[in-house]
DNA sequence: TATTATAGTTAGCAACAGCTAACTTGTCAA
DNA sequence: TTGACAAGTTAGCTGTTGCTAACTATAATA
């Protein structure tokens, strides 16, 4: 099942608020993403259908095992390309901002070129 | 006038188009990026519409000068990249497709940084 | 208990960007 | 001159992804 830049985005989010707290609501996503209520009740719907996200007893968003490996996936090349546009002596914002529209579109390869390369650098983000 | 990444393909198309023949039509751009002849019509029109191509006497198509700005901006971003990508060490193949969708994405700060660190490397483009 | 606020959903709109089918237009050759 | 092909356009479909308006359902409070 493929997503796209969108719900990439989303499932990203509720790994990130997820780290923060276990109780994540479809609210959050919207407040943190800056989309309103119907935007994130459709995206998120579409992320069960596929099997990436669901609802525990409370009605709290959970990413399935699927899904949590594609938000870390997505995070991680987040991270990293942060970190490398850091280096390069980009301001934090901008840093922030090219990485989270530049992470989905990164091959794997590329990715791991890219973290060979820092790690080389001794500048390995782990 | 704002384009987006679709448009700035196309745009990104004329151009490289153009310097290998000042004959370019819509029928080679669709060819080119594999898409039918009515996407290439309504997309060529919208971006007639903001100013960025044009018709000449015989048909063709051609950049204005706010297109061509625009064109080259990505299409030395696509260079760029491509350059920064074979540099660590990934197919060709690989390294202009991803340079292709990122190309877009980048902000001129970031572009501005990378460019700067492959200069001090010894490896510029220019 | 009744009201109110919060969370989520449904319906429907808009823009973007691809597509096919079918039309027009213009050129070139039989 | 006519017929055929190539190029371009128009009409209309699909799917993605944002939006508002309006609804439902649940929980808290007066």
């Amino acid at each position: 099942m493929n997503v796209h830049e969108s719900g990439e985005m989303y499932l990203e989010t509720i790994y990130v608020l997820s780290r923060k707290s276990s109780a994540v609501r479809g609210i959050d996503v919207g407040e943190y993403m800056g989309f309103s209520k119907p935007s994130v009740s459709r995206a998120i719907g579409l992320l069960k259908n596929k099997g990436f996200v669901m609802t525990d007893e409370q009605g709290f968003l959970k990413l399935t095992e699927e899904g949590e490996a594609k938000a870390k996936r997505i995070y991680e090349r987040h991270t990293l390309l942060t970190k490398l546009f850091l280096d390069l002596g980009i301001d934090e914002a901008t840093a922030t901002e090219d990485a989270c529209r530049v992470e989905h579109y990164l091959s794997d390869k590329t990715f791991d070129a890219i973290k060979e390369h820092m790690k080389k650098c001794g500048k390995d983000i782990k």
